[in-house]
DNA sequence: AGGTAGACCTGGACGC
DNA sequence: TGCGTCCAGGTCTACC
């Protein structure tokens, strides 16, 4: 599920709630998601506050007073805020965290792909170590992207959803970026010029961008209702539209092909992302 | 090194 | 209604 937009979006959600709070208890309701919880968890995380939360691709980084939690919401993850008083168990959720402001944090995952994790030192946590720059920081641009892909064989919808290139990016934006671009998914990463690498960092920019605006007030709207963070509605342009007519062609002969690239669907249009 | 395939999981959509 | 198949927003490992 989440990509960078969507995991931006809970870490604003929790942050209000959480940052300032600490956690009076904590439940596990197995021993692992992804990886094991670890026997010291409960006993590490208890009484500690939340002095602040970050973001680092699609990771959700708290800071408890110097031990960290990592979050992942894998593949369906997500977090809900409710009031202790009103919480209704539901299968799949793993995780509580009962704060001592009456509220509770409650991490769902059915698929259980994701993970909670505790560091000591952020710099240690090798994922973080390999990872690739903040699209939305200076730090990503033109010349840093052709500097990243120059030498790869590798289509370019591969590179961007490898972390070490760009951080954040998965299978949906890197196909609404590509489109925005007007970039071939197909093109090897060494094909790309530098105009194109102008192109291509300014759309996965963009795209993100929107999303987050979208995820922000999909946000407000669940505030009124306690809801799940995690997923929110948002349009695409090519992602999962498959045999739609291209929205930039507009004659309507040419529709969104879908195709299989490292295992992975792509969508795209054939005539106007170039080859 | 780069590439690919499989593994990890559940649930929803679809076809019969 | 049920059963089988395929698909899903992400990593990580093993193997060529």
């Amino acid at each position: 599920m989440p990509e960078l937009p969507e995991v931006e979006t809970v870490k604003r959600g929790l942050e209000p709630i959480w940052q300032g709070a600490s956690i009076d208890r904590a439940v596990l309701n197995r021993d692992n998601l992804r990886y094991p919880f670890g026997a010291e968890f409960i006993g590490r995380v208890s009484g500690k506050k939340a002095l602040s939360l970050s973001r680092r691709g699609k990771y959700l980084v708290i800071d408890l007073e110097g031990l960290y939690l990592i979050a992942h919401l894998g593949m369906s993850g997500s977090f809900t805020i409710t009031d202790k008083e009103n919480y209704t168990p539901r299968k799949h959720d793993h995780a509580l965290f009962y704060l001592n402001n009456g509220k509770m944090l409650v991490y769902h995952d059915p698929r259980r792909f994701g993970f909670l994790i505790l560091v000591d030192r952020l710099e240690d946590y090798p994922p973080f170590a390999k990872m690739g720059p903040e699209p939305l920081s200076n730090h990503f641009n033109s010349a840093e992207l052709y500097e990243r892909i120059n030498a790869k064989k590798s289509p370019i919808k591969q590179l961007l959803l490898d972390q070490a290139v760009v951080a954040g990016v998965g299978n949906i934006y890197a196909c609404e970026a590509l489109y925005e671009a007007q970039i071939s998914p197909l093109r090897g990463g060494n094909t790309l010029n530098m105009k194109e690498c102008e192109a291509l960092a300014a759309a996965v920019k963009s795209v993100l961008l929107r999303a987050i605006e979208s995820g922000g007030s999909t946000l407000r709207d669940h505030r009124k209702a306690d809801g799940e963070m995690g997923y929110f509605q948002h349009e695409f342009a090519v992602y999962d539209k498959e045999g739609v007519p291209c929205p930039r062609c507009k004659n309507g002969a040419n529709t969104v092909q879908r195709i299989v690239q490292a295992g992975r669907s792509t969508f795209f249009c054939p005539a106007c992302q170039k080859a």
